[in-house]
DNA sequence: GGATACATCTCGTATTGTGGCCATTTATGT
DNA sequence: ACATAAATGGCCACAATACGAGATGTATCC
C-alpha cells in the first residue's frame, strides 16, 4: 500500500508538500499540485488516515450506546444523530448494548481509549449503572429527568400525565397501564405522570391493573392475559410503547375484545407503524429523529470545545388521537 | 492524559517493560507487573489505542452499509453482525447511507484509508453503483442473486415463487404484486419468482396488477389505491415486505374490504409485527440475524487472512402461514 | 570454588504515516 | 537590486510495539 513517502519519491516534492497539497492544496503551486496529483492517482495513493488521526489525536468517531437496535425509536434516534454527525464530518460506532452494564462499559472505554471523541447514551440514566466518567464528553438522548449529564429528551412525566387525562376525559375511570421494566425511569417518570393524573381526577391508584412489561410486542400481548384476571376490569389501558400497545390490541381481540368499543389503548413514541395498524393508535409523537439530531449537535459541540449554556433540553412532545379510543361503554 | 511514557517513569521501569506488563503480562516480574499496575493506577492511565492501531496496521473496526437505519429487517440483520464482531472483539461503524451513492463511497473509503478492516454491504449489489475495491475485504448480507463478491442471503427467486405457489396453491389466480422500487435488485429476483410461477400454473402475467412500492408502509397503503381502479382486480396480493403488506392491509380495509375473505395479502421478511397485526400476516420469514451473524464471521475470516472457500452462502427461508391468506371467495 | 551454560528479565532503539514548525529557497513586484 | 510574499523541504513528535541485545541470577559441571 503506498505511502506518503511513495508519492513524495514519484512526484519528486517533499512529504510536507505533498501532505499540504491534500490537506491544504491552497498554500501550494499549481505545478506541484499537479505533480502531486498525478502521482496520487499513479500510486493509488490514499492517506493512513489511523495514522492521521493518531498524530492530531482527533478521531472524528462517536458513540452511540443503544440498548436494543431493532427497536424503531432508538433506530429513528440514530437516523438523527447519524445525518448530523455525517454532515459534519464525524462517523458513528454503534454500541448495541443489549442492557448488559459490561458491553456498554466496553463501549465507554473506546472513549477513554481514544477511539472515539465522545459518546451518546440512549438508555435512561440509572444510578446503579456506571456513569460516565464526567471527563468523558457524553450526552443522554431520549432519556428522563434527572440526568446528570446532558440530555436531550421530552418530558415524559408530563406526556404520560396527557394521555391519561385525555383519556379521563374521555369518561373512563378505570385505566389500566402496561409498564415496561419497573426500574427503568421510563417507567417510574411514565407511572408517575400516570399517578398525577389520577389524583388530579381524584381517582385512586390501584396497583392490580398495573403490569410490568418490556417494551415488546410480545409483553403487551402477555400482558392482557394478567389483566383479563382482575375482577373489576379497566376501560382503558396506557401503554408505555407503541409496540406493547399493538400487543395488548392484538390479546385484546383474541379475546374477543373489541378496541376501542369494549376497550381503549394507548402507546407511546408514534413509530410508523402505530398509524398503519387497525385500530391506529392513539400515541404520543416524540421527536425522535430531532431528539437524535439535538443530541449530536450539542456532543459535537462540547466535543469542539464550547460548553452548552443549557443542561437540559426538553423538546415538545404531541398527542396523537386516533382510532384506539373513545368514550367507555355505558354500562 | 497519561502515556505510557508516564507510567514508564512513575515506575521506574522503561517503556518498553511497561508495554508488555500490559500486553503479555506473563513476560514480566511479578514485581515490576506490581510497580506498573501501580503507576497505572496512580495516573489513571489508559492505553491510547489510536495510537496501537496505527502501530499495528489493524483498525480491529468493521463498517455495515446500511439503506435505511429504520428498517426492522436491516436492524435484525445488523444485531446478528454486531454479535458476532464484539465476541471476536471488533467494533461495527455505521454506515447509514440513506440509498444515496455519495454517503456510501464515503463510508467505503473508511475502509481504504484504514480506519476499518472491511465492510458489510446490506444493499443488494447493483451493477451501476460503485464495485467496492477488489482489494477490499467485503461482504454482501441480504442481497441476491449475481453478487460479484462474498455474500450471505436466501434464495429471494425461489421464496417468491414458494409464495406466489401457495396462493396459487389456495385456488387464487389472479395475484396483484406490490413491488419494491422496480431497479432494486430484491425487486427483480423477487418478480422472477412471481413469473416463475404464475408460468409453471399456466397463467399469462398481467403488468396492471403490478404496482412499484418503496418497501416503505406508506408505499403499501397507496399502492392500494392503485389496484383499485383495474378492472379485474386481484383476489391476492404478493407483497415484497411486511411493511407494505400492512400498508396495504390497511388501505384495503379502509376501502371496506376484508382480508383475508376478500383478498388475501402476504408479506416478506417476518419482522416481528407481522405476528401481531391484525390478520397476522403470511410471510416469509428470512433468518436475518443469522444472515448478519454469518456475514460477519466471514467478514473476519477474511480480514485475519484466510479464503472463505464458498463465495455465496444461501441460508433456508421459511414460508410462515398465518391469517392474512386463504382461499379466494366463490363467484 | 570457579567457570560455564542457560533462563529470566529488562532495556534501548527502530519503526509506523502523518502533520506542524521553522528555516530556507524561489518567485513577484517595485 | 531589494523587500516581500509564496512555496517548499527537513526534521521531529505522536504513542505504542517488536526485536535483538544486554544484564542479572541460578544451576550444573569439573
Amino acid at each position: 500500500m503506498a505511502t506518503i513517502r511513495d508519492v513524495s519519491r514519484e512526484s519528486g516534492l517533499s512529504i510536507a508538500t505533498v501532505s499540504r497539497a491534500i490537506s491544504n492544496p491552497e498554500m501550494v503551486s499549481k505545478h506541484s499540485l499537479q505533480r502531486v496529483n498525478e502521482a496520487i492517482e499513479k500510486l493509488q495513493y490514499k492517506p493512513n488516515l489511523s495514522s492521521q488521526k493518531f498524530r492530531l489525536q482527533r478521531t472524528n468517531t462517536i458513540v452511540v450506546l443503544v440498548p436494543n437496535i431493532a427497536n424503531l425509536f432508538f433506530a429513528q434516534l440514530i437516523s438523527g444523530i447519524e445525518d448530523v454527525a455525517a454532515r459534519r464530518g464525524y462517523n458513528v460506532l454503534l454500541g448495541d448494548t443489549r442492557d448488559s452494564v459490561t458491553r456498554e462499559s466496553e463501549f465507554i472505554s473506546l472513549v477513554e481509549t481514544r477511539q472515539a471523541d465522545g459518546l451518546i447514551q440512549l438508555r435512561p440514566h440509572d444510578d446503579d449503572a456506571p456513569l460516565p466518567d464526567p471527563t468523558i464528553k457524553a450526552v443522554n438522548a431520549g432519556g428522563c429527568a434527572g440526568t446528570p449529564y446532558h440530555s436531550v429528551r421530552i418530558d415524559n412525566i408530563e406526556a404520560a400525565s396527557k394521555v391519561v387525562k385525555y383519556l379521563l376525559s374521555l369518561g373512563h375511570t378505570r385505566i389500566g397501564v402496561i409498564s415496561g421494566l419497573s426500574n427503568n425511569r421510563h417507567s417510574i417518570d411514565r407511572l408517575q405522570g400516570y399517578k398525577q393524573a389520577l389524583e388530579s381526577a381524584g381517582i385512586a391508584y390501584d396497583d392490580e391493573i398495573i403490569v410490568e412489561g418490556d417494551f415488546s410486542l410480545w409483553s403487551g400481548f402477555n400482558a392482557v392475559q394478567h389483566l383479563s384476571q382482575v375482577a373489576n376490569k379497566p376501560t382503558a389501558l396506557f401503554c408505555m410503547s407503541d409496540d406493547m400497545a399493538i400487543g395488548a390490541i392484538k390479546g385484546l381481540k383474541e379475546k374477543g375484545l373489541q378496541v376501542p368499543e369494549d376497550i381503549s389503548v394507548t402507546g407511546f413514541d408514534d413509530i410508523d407503524v402505530a398509524n398503519y395498524y387497525d385500530p391506529a393508535l392513539t400515541t404520543v409523537r416524540q421527536p425522535a429523529v430531532k431528539i437524535g439530531e439535538k443530541a449530536a449537535e450539542l456532543l459535537l459541540q462540547m466535543i469542539e470545545g464550547e460548553t452548552p449554556k443549557v443542561q437540559e433540553y426538553i423538546l415538545p412532545y404531541e398527542l396523537i388521537s386516533r382510532e384506539s379510543t373513545s368514550a367507555p361503554k355505558r354500562v
